[in-house]
DNA sequence: CGCGGTTTTGCAACCAGTTGCAAATTGCCT
DNA sequence: AGGCAATTTGCAACTGGTTGCAAAACCGCG
């Protein structure tokens, strides 16, 4: 249907090579050949078959964006923010969606079958399985708020979890309080854990603070608001670090529902900064993640990766902040 | 690097040929035979390349799920729909953000280089001169939350905005409200034209009823919230229907700001039933979109089309409903 | 065992491009 | 105009697959 390469060459009455080279930068083609050429190629409405190049250039400019998270807000930016990224480098992403897949067999098999010369794994729950799966098969790939590791196997961009859990221990003591809550995510996630650790390990230095803590059961408004009404049951905390702002915002439902005030009875400090959290009928205080460099920052990564595909692997980490808003009491 | 078809014939002692038929369902082999390269393709890790595949049955699999939304909430779950229902049918999502492109030409030649098989457009803003674009190249594609038109040129699928229009008008209407107000998105959208046209043309059956009309810049809070800060300098109409959910939450948040009770003193209904929308310290009332039989239905659509590419043009419209939460005042 | 019909297999051309190499052309200088 | 080097061009082989067609292998049957 559309027109072909030897189309072009026919109508232009020279070689296909020569049509080739008119489309490959940096080849050798003479000012009149390449003006011939580009007439025929006008007129047919011509341009090149990216996926028939790939064969022999073995670069296909797609690159895969596998993700498993298609319910928090923030993703729609971080999915924005690749998409831009990707374009503006001329690379193509294959959205792939993991939502309820547990073999990374499956997807680095699709992702080779379509030749891709890279894979993003964004998420901050997958297993780095994951990201080890594509390395192994020797695809690029770099693992976008995945977990750091002293000796990683793959690239990670994201955020010291560990140092973030510490900031908002430093946070809630700073503020005076002394009995404090963890209100995690889903316990099998690491980000959970890494904060977790870093939250607890800050904390226990100063001894006359102490610590309870529990999980809901996802990353989600219902399953905060659940979690926070199970512990109004008992007896609370003066302040709650939550595992992320979807989740504080549903424990501050039903902290409203209960009828405790925020912050006066109690404190909550959220994490990620989604936009949402600014809005000033939320108005959460919440620890910011630099979503915006870390994204771009992970496209940049992965254009370097596909012209030294054996680069070291290096993490990137970006320093996260606190940002006040009305959720816990001003500071001492 | 990866073992090729040639590879896995030269191993099993077979033509190429041999083992393309096992790899192509349908084609004629013997048990023996397949057995064979499938032992051999086994041994080397072999799958097909798909793009080279594509070549010669001119199928790629590939879909371009091209919108410009990334910024309203519903579409990261629009997403989430689109990437499973084509993963389920084997197809492949080719993401194309066009947050600030004008010009449809650039994304159509770029999908025909990747030989897209279909295009998804989701978005209700884009202008129609999009889809018809892949169209007049003869790419099979389907407009979701596209503008409904009685000669439609090119597949729609989505609600009748002018219908739901109408809803809303009447939803205000049968709960007393005589003096209401249109607080619609962009003035260009097409959704909103054609919401104020059905609430409008709903509204002027009743002439004891007064309408005012307002737009903010942008489906989003902020624009929301300080076009409803702009309106509350003047009288106020009684009730609002806003052009979408998140517009309303910036309406509300500027409502309780200026200390007005909703749905006492003043009323507000949405758009789209986002999750949101739901959670217990928004309970927005508003009108529900049925994005996952839009959604389905949309890659049903585009199914069908890969095998009928001629398929004659047809609108899909979903009904819609209104949910009554806590944003307008009880029925009469 | 030979016959005819059906199934399976391999050959070779093709899909839409790229590229190494040698031949042809060009430009410059004398 | 002739010689030489540099540039441009075309040939042909190649990328990783598929497929029409004819030849080969297989099957049941007399």
């Amino acid at each position: 249907m559309a027109a072909t390469l030897k189309d072009v060459a026919n109508r232009a009455g020279v070689s296909t090579s020569a049509v080739s080279r008119t489309f490959t930068d940096g080849a050798s083609v003479s000012d009149k050949m390449r003006r011939k050429v580009e007439k025929a190629a006008e007129e047919l409405g011509y341009s090149p078959n990216f996926l028939a190049r790939s064969l022999t250039t073995r670069r296909t400019k797609l690159i895969g964006l596998v993700s498993n998270n298609f319910h928090n807000p923030i993703f729609l930016e971080v999915f924005d923010l690749f998409t831009r990224g990707l374009q503006d480098r001329g690379l193509r992403p294959l959205l792939v969606n993991l939502s309820n897949e547990t073999d990374p067999e499956h997807s680095v098999q699709m992702l080779r079958q379509y030749s891709v010369d890279g894979v993003v794994v964004a998420s901050s729950t997958l297993p780095p399985a994951f990201s080890k799966a594509f390395r192994d098969k020797r695809i690029p790939v770099v693992n976008t708020f995945g977990r750091y590791s002293s000796s990683p196997e793959v690239h990670v961009v994201g955020i010291d979890n560990v140092e973030a859990g510490r900031m908002a221990a430093r946070a809630l003591m700073a503020r005076g309080y002394r009995n404090v809550g963890f209100l995690g995510g889903p316990e099998s996630a690491t980000s959970t854990q890494d904060r977790l650790k870093g939250f607890h390990e800050e904390l226990s230095r100063d001894p006359s603070v102490t610590v309870s803590f529990s999980f809901a059961d996802a990353y989600s408004f219902r399953a905060g608001r659940a979690e926070m009404q199970r512990l109004a049951i008992g007896p609370m905390a003066e302040a709650y670090f939550c595992g992320d702002d979807v989740l504080s915002i549903g424990a501050l439902s039903a902290l409203k529902d209960i009828g405790l005030m925020v912050p006066q009875d109690v404190g909550l400090i959220g994490f990620n900064d989604m936009e949402m959290s600014s809005w000033e009928n939320i108005a959460l205080t919440t620890v910011h993640q630099p979503i915006k460099q870390i994204v771009n920052s992970s496209v940049d990564l992965m254009e370097a990766m596909l012209d030294e595909p054996d680069r070291y692997p290096e993490a990137r980490l970006f320093p996260c902040y606190v940002v006040e808003r009305g959720t816990l009491r001003p500071l001492a």
